[in-house]
RNA sequence: GGAGUGGUAGUUCAGUUGGUUAGAAUACCGGCCUGUCACGUCGGUGGUCGCGGGUUCGAGUCCCGUCCACUCCGCCA
């Protein structure tokens, strides 16, 4: 006997057709049969029958409206429209004999079958949303993934060791979860952000091959894909360099995507520098289903008399760059001053535009509220660099490099989502040799890029001290379709340059040893080169089930500000509660 | 913290320059019909127009505030 739950029609076998989803179509006694339609999903049904004698007994389990129902009869596969043409859609039924009646349902407050529910909705009846096709389609892929994942490092002799929930409150990074301690007054354990510092710990114990598929947990704001608790598969390997783990983690995206989507992906994965990415793409995630790339202009605009140009030319940390759309020449004022508008969000002041017409017409041939600004010489020499042909249109972005960066990489996104310049493909490309530090524009301070324990590259030593803003890390990215699935990196395992990466970010050895003394510590007795990665499990799924949030990928997300429509969670708790906690009632709200 | 979109029957939506009894589809209930399958057909129940205040003779509609959901910026080492 077997049994399953199922979401989705396969019409290749009989027995496949058994485990499906479907619906009793009809309540109504209809002469003592029942019809079974595994096309129409719009309930749940458990089909259990004999292997031996599949076409002559079965029951059905289902869930209706009213009733959740038994039903024993006979299986009869039915190509659609074969047995009466009148039954255009069905793929099996069930010639119900028996009936029973197992529970009473309420009639569900929304249909099955609507497409347009509010989140808000979804979300408080989850269990009602989880029985759709879809979410049952991606929590079922989601399974699939761990479970390729899972196996694939179990193949590879890795070790999978749990790491505290309730740990150490940590100085950097995002806002922490807190748990305030019943037993020390006033203390509070912080939910992990990501078991980082253990996992280090781990490779100086010998656990020299480690993963996690663990929970980890920030407290910002949410966004599509982001949401405050999430998945991730936690890596980290001892006695590799970054080759090693890009090999092996891209072997593991191939194998995933061949398992389960039956695609293949490049092998090995391209590779980009950080500054290439961000020259030719404007990111440190481009999105290489696209050929769009940014154009540098600064060297023909420095002397030019357009001083919104001239002056981010001149400017080191200034940017002049452009973005030539093929057949743009077609955009009208309106959608223009749109992607205008659309750039002003990542802080551009304007979008200057000229539209190729006529090129051969040189000065005449072009159309641009810019053009009496710049000298002819210079307007053949930017046409040629981005290649501009009649009926193109190029956009400028001039700033500080930060904006540039920002505003041409979202609008290249943006442009060529909207002009149908996406490819429909996946994309991967390692981004490597990122910046150790990037500096805070309001306070000056040198900043981590990835974290403080993050290795500089061999050669960079030098470059710590005195130009820190030149000097690179051994971090590295997984980026597929322009989103960040991975990163990591070789980590600092000698204790001397761990306190040299701490003094350039202004952390004194007195709050570093107060932070995290114990890795400092665990590192003075012999830490073994080590390095790892993280990915992200609701992002990677969301990627593959082509969902546009990972809410649709996780059984039981948060709303966007951080609460839970089913549970009413987060919720005030007794005073008794809080005076375990050592917590005054003033901090919780009177609601209750 | 900021920008934008939305909030009207259980659900998805419409609702004109402010006008009298707020509509449709679907769901639900009842009758009829039925190898029906988005069944059909006849009838019925169902609304604090998110909430609060204001303008007006009159507010779903205009103004202010507020809450909720979503998208984005900031934030997310």
């Amino acid at each position: 006997m077997r049994s399953h739950y199922c979401a989705e029609p396969d019409t290749q076998q009989i027995d496949e057709i058994i485990e499906l989803c479907g619906w009793v179509n009809r309540r109504r006694d209809h002469g003592g049969v029942i019809f079974i339609d595994l096309r129409d999903h719009t309930g749940l049904i458990q089909i259990v029958y004999d292997p031996d004698d599949a076409a002559t007994f079965a029951i059905a389990e289902a869930v209706r409206n009213e009733f959740v129902l038994r039903v024993r009869g006979r299986v009869r596969a039915r190509p659609a429209g074969t047995l009466n043409p009148l039954l255009a859609t069905g793929e099996i039924e069930v010639l119900g004999t028996e009936l029973d009646i197992l529970n009473r349902a309420a009639t569900p407050p929304f249909q099955q079958d609507e497409t347009n529910l509010s989140e808000e909705l979804r979300l408080r009846y989850r269990y009602l949303d989880l029985r759709r096709p879809e979410m049952q389609r991606n929590l079922r892929l989601r399974t699939q993934v761990t479970r390729t994942i899972r196996r694939y490092l179990d193949e590879r002799d890795f070790l999978d060791i749990e790491t505290p929930m309730l740990t150490r409150a940590t100085p950097e990074g995002a806002r922490d979860y807190l748990v305030p301690s019943r037993v020390h007054a006033g203390q509070f354990f912080a939910l992990p952000q990501s078991p980082q510092l253990f996992k280090q710990l781990l490779m100086m114990s010998g656990m020299d091959r480690y993963y996690q598929i663990v929970r980890c947990f920030r407290d910002e704001d949410l966004r599509a894909d982001r949401q405050p608790e999430f998945t991730q598969l936690d890596m980290e390997l001892a006695f590799v360099d970054e080759a090693q783990i890009m090999s092996l983690t891209e072997g593991m995206i191939r194998t995933l995507f061949r398992e389960v989507l039956d695609v293949t992906l490049p092998d090995p994965f391209p590779r980009l520098t950080y500054a290439e990415a961000m020259r030719r793409y404007g990111s440190d995630r481009p999105d290489l289903r696209c050929d769009l790339e940014l154009i540098d202009l600064g060297d023909l605009m420095q002397t030019v008399e357009f001083k919104v140009f001239a002056g981010p030319a001149r400017d080191p940390q200034g940017r002049v760059a452009a973005l030539c759309l093929p057949g743009g020449g077609e955009l009208s004022r309106k959608a223009i001053d749109e992607y205008t508008e659309y750039v002003g969000i990542y802080g551009a002041k304007g979008l200057a535009y000229i539209k190729v017409n006529q090129r051969a017409q040189g000065r005449d041939g072009l159309q641009s509220p810019i053009l009496k600004f710049l000298p002819d010489a210079v307007i053949e020499t930017l046409l040629t660099r981005c290649q501009a042909q009649d009926g193109d249109i190029i956009f400028f972005g001039a700033d500080q490099a930060r904006i540039v960066n920002e505003a041409l990489g979202a609008l290249r996104i943006k442009l060529a989502a909207d002009q149908g310049l996406l490819r429909d493909t996946w994309q991967p490309v390692w981004v490597i040799d990122f910046p150790m530090f990037e500096q805070d524009p309001a306070t000056q301070r040198w900043q981590a890029l990835h974290h403080p324990f993050t290795a500089p590259g061999a050669d960079q030593l030098a470059q710590l001290a005195d130009a820190a803003g030149e000097c690179l890390s051994r971090a590295y990215d997984m980026v597929l379709n322009g989103t960040e699935i991975g990163g990591g990196s070789i980590r600092i395992h000698q204790p001397d340059v761990q306190q040299q990466v701490f003094q350039r970010l202004g952390i004194t050895s007195e709050e570093a040893s107060d932070k995290f003394g114990f890795l400092l510590d665990a590192l003075q007795y012999g830490a073994p080169p080590h390095g790892g990665i993280a990915f992200g499990l609701d992002r990677l799924v969301m990627l593959m089930a082509g969902a546009s949030s990972i809410r649709d990928v996780m059984a039981f997300p948060k709303t966007q500000s951080a609460s839970c429509p089913l549970t009413s969670a987060p919720s005030s708790v007794s005073r008794e509660q809080l005076r375990e906690l050592h917590i005054t009632q003033r901090t919780q709200r009177q609601n209750t």
